[in-house]
This record gives C-alpha cells, sequence and structure tokens, in this order.
DNA sequence: CGCGGATTGCTATAGGCAACAACATTCTCT
DNA sequence: AGAGAATGTTGTTGCCTATAGCAATCCGCG
C-alpha cells in the first residue's frame, strides 16, 4: 500500500496528536476528567482568583464553551466561584478540587513521561521548541 | 498569567496540531475539501482499485466512518466505486478527482512549506522523526 | 458625570470528527 | 458444505469547537 501522506510533518503532526490525545483521555478518564477539565484545573490552581474570560483566553477556547466545562466542574464539586463584582466572578479549587489537581498532575506526569520515552533520544530535546514554534 | 502547561510537550503537541489543522481547513475550504476528504483522495489515486476498508486501515478511521466521506465525494463527482465482487468495490478518482486532487497537494504543499519555514533551523529535521515516533 | 463601547457570562444552535454496536451479505479456507 | 472472516452499511452517541446573539455590568473619555 502506498502512503503518498508518510512524507508530510502536518500529517505526522495530525496522527501523532490524535494518538496521544486518546491516550491521555483513557488515562483521565480513570479520574473522571477531560482534558479540557484536567487543563482547566490546573491553570486554576496555578492562578486562583481568575475569571472564566481570562480562562478561556489562556486555555484558547471560545467564552462561550466554558460556560458548560465550568458547569461540569462546578457540579462534580471540583471549584467554586465567588463573585469579584457585580459581572464577573473568581474562580478557585475547592479541597477536593485540589486532590483531583494533584491526581490529573500525577497522571499527566506518567503520560508526559512515557510519551517523552518513546522519542529517539537524539530528537527529544527539539520536539518541545518545534512545536511551540507552530503556536506560540 | 502563570502557565503551567507550558512545560508539557504534550499539550503543545495538541496546540500545535490545532492551530495546523485550522490553517489547513481553511486553505482547503477554498477548494471545497475537509482535511478528511483531501487525504482520501491522495490515498486513492495513489492507490486506484483499492477498497473502503482499505483505506479506512490506511487512514485509521472507523471503517462506518468511510461512508459519508465516501458519499460525499461521490456525491461531488470525485471518486467513482467499481464492483470488484459480490461484496467489495474499488475506489477510483474520476477526472474531476484527479484535477481536485492535484489543485489539493499544491494546497497542501504550500501548507507545509510554511509551516516547516516557521521552525527554527536548528529543530526542523527532528520534527518528523519524533512525531512518527509516537504514532507509526 | 454620563454615555458609548468594551467586557463578561450565558443561551442556543450547528458542524466536524470519531467511537461503538449491530446487521446482512459475501467471500475464503478447510 | 460450513465456519469464520471481511465488507459495506445504518443508527446512535460523545467530544470539541464555532458562531450569533443577548442582558448585565464595567470603564474611560469627553
Amino acid at each position: 500500500m502506498r502512503d503518498p501522506l508518510a512524507r508530510y510533518p502536518g500529517y505526522s503532526l495530525r496522527r501523532a496528536a490524535n494518538a496521544m490525545s486518546a491516550e491521555l483521555a483513557a488515562r483521565l478518564a480513570a479520574l473522571d476528567l477531560r482534558q479540557a477539565d484536567a487543563s482547566a484545573l490546573m491553570v486554576i490552581a496555578a492562578n486562583p482568583g481568575m475569571t472564566a474570560s481570562a480562562l478561556a483566553r489562556q486555555l484558547d477556547i471560545q467564552r462561550a464553551n466554558m460556560v458548560p466545562l465550568l458547569n461540569r466542574l462546578e457540579e462534580a464539586d471540583l471549584i467554586g466561584r465567588s463573585p469579584i463584582d457585580g459581572k464577573s466572578r473568581g474562580l478557585e479549587l475547592t479541597s477536593a478540587g485540589r486532590e483531583k489537581c494533584t491526581a490529573a498532575q500525577s497522571v499527566i506526569d506518567a503520560f508526559e513521561a512515557d510519551m517523552i520515552a518513546r522519542i529517539p533520544e537524539q530528537h527529544r530535546a527539539h520536539l518541545l521548541p518545534a512545536l511551540d514554534a507552530l503556536w506560540r
């Protein structure tokens, strides 16, 4: 079978991202978390009191799409929202949220380590800077 | 704003793939093609007569999800299907499909070139092998 | 001080993509 | 011939994202 797509870095990028995403999603499912949930928890943990809008900007998610995400996290008692002014509310982790977040950290750290281990050593150091150049 | 996600290659991989995917999708939209369509056209062009199942395996798409994709391509008169035996049908490009495919090739080649140009030169050669190690 | 524009949070709706289960038909191999 | 595999298809579900629009609130400039 001829594979005309093999030589395209863009195609490999998509395939690699899909494969890694699927694996991480599977690992996070054990914690009842989606990837977006875990990212949100970690960013909130590092920036307590931030607004939903700021979180959306940070994660490059549309404001509209934060709503179900945050509702889900609040529903699960992982985050709380307290009024900053009339319209904004600050986000913070509950204690359950902090526990869940450290658990997620462990899962993600293990995942990242496994992922990096799969890359031939001479290429490893180049991956992050190359990827960052594509979107930062 | 502290960004605890910055140090994770896996996160960068996801973000980079999303960014590149969005850009390619936008460029292909000018041809009325989705990414999956373009991939399918290129693989069929390189392997005329292949079956839908073989294409699904090649692209790592579930058999079931090939149906709407191929129907769309056939609807647009880009591919044809001719019976191989009682149950299998071989896929081939129509002449419009061949034109569309070469047009897609141009778009993708330009896209890949632009993408690679954004990567600092000392990292470029390492990207493809590193990515391939993650999914091949 | 007040007003206009920007920001915030939210609803509703849609599309792209992929996963899964199930099914009938047909092929292939022993 | 019969068992098991492959093929094409349907229907359903889930996740993620995008867009448009709305009401409430905030803020800076005149």
